[in-house]
DNA sequence: CTTGACTCGGACACAATGAGTCCGAGTAGA
DNA sequence: TCTACTCGGACTCATTGTGTCCGAGTCAAG
């Protein structure tokens, strides 16, 4: 039960990349977290893939939003980086041993695989509720000129 | 995010132990289920050191149940076997790099270390409303005989 | 148009965690 | 007392995540 610790590296460049007007470079993002910038890559390309972001290469290129901040929930920056896959898998171990449940009885998922997917769908949802403009909306809250200084940085 | 596969086991056992009105020996659960006794023993070891679970050594010892099945949740068996540390860790990566967010602005949590936070109580909470008992009552709803061959099948 | 430098993208090693196995200490019964 | 059976922790192997690297492609400048 351990998600991958690039989640909140991508997180927080979509957060960041929230408030940039013009690509960002993956080698700026890095300097600004202080991280591995190759690694950092990777999870960006991760993002790419799944249609989040929008890569541009070449001179004065780097990364943008594919999607206006509001549109893009926590929930895709998660399942993009650490895939989308539930944490539980069934084996269906109760269709093995002598004591095996028949076939015909298992029309129905296990009611422990059943309360598993329940939970899951829960957690899922919390995070399908908060989007990348809200959490931008919650960290600018309190002092709203780091807004101009990041924009300012980023530029530079 | 990868759960161990060790926890559908250890809640299947679980299940069958509430059926039995005696210590079962864990080659007995494991022979049951079709699965490597050796590997099944660790899980179950990490049930009793979690209190789950009462282990009785020696001649026609064996593990129980140390509460009544109503008692155990779904979660404290996931967090016995899974580990009981949420999934997501924040680093604090804000207050890193050029950028770094001052700490005596850092008083409350980071929002996208809460929002996860709140995912995560949420499927807690989810697997907390969920007991044992309720899992056995679903599994024998149908076929109330199932139960008593299974009794029947533990003594033997 | 040429050149150049800068960007992403996927392919390549290393390390940590989980999966699976094993044998010894301890105990209840015969 | 003796035996046979049980759990408990220590050990090894495989898988996945972590971290790094260099080449293909591209845009801007001169
Ligand atoms: S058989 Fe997979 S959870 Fe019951
Ligand atoms: S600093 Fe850890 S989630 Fe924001």
């Amino acid at each position: 039960m351990k998600m991958s610790g690039g989640v909140e590296w991508a997180l927080h460049c979509a957060v960041v990349l929230s408030a940039a007007d013009r690509p960002v470079p993956a080698v700026r993002l890095a300097e600004l977290h202080d991280v591995s910038s190759s690694y950092l890559a990777k999870q960006l390309q991760a993002l790419s893939r799944a249609g989040l972001i929008r890569a541009a290469q070449g001179h004065a290129g780097g990364y943008e939003l594919a999607r206006p901040a509001d549109g893009i929930t926590v929930l895709d920056v998660v399942e993009a980086v650490d895939g989308a896959q539930p944490a539980f898998t069934c084996t269906e171990i109760r269709q093995r041993g002598p004591l095996a449940t028949p076939p015909e009885a298992c029309l129905r998922p296990c009611p422990i695989a059943r309360t598993m997917s329940v939970a899951d769908q829960a957690w899922r949802a919390a995070l399908r509720a908060v989007t990348v403009a809200d959490l931008a909306q919650e960290v600018t809250g309190d002092n709203t000129d780091a807004f101009t200084v990041l924009r300012g940085w980023l530029t530079a």
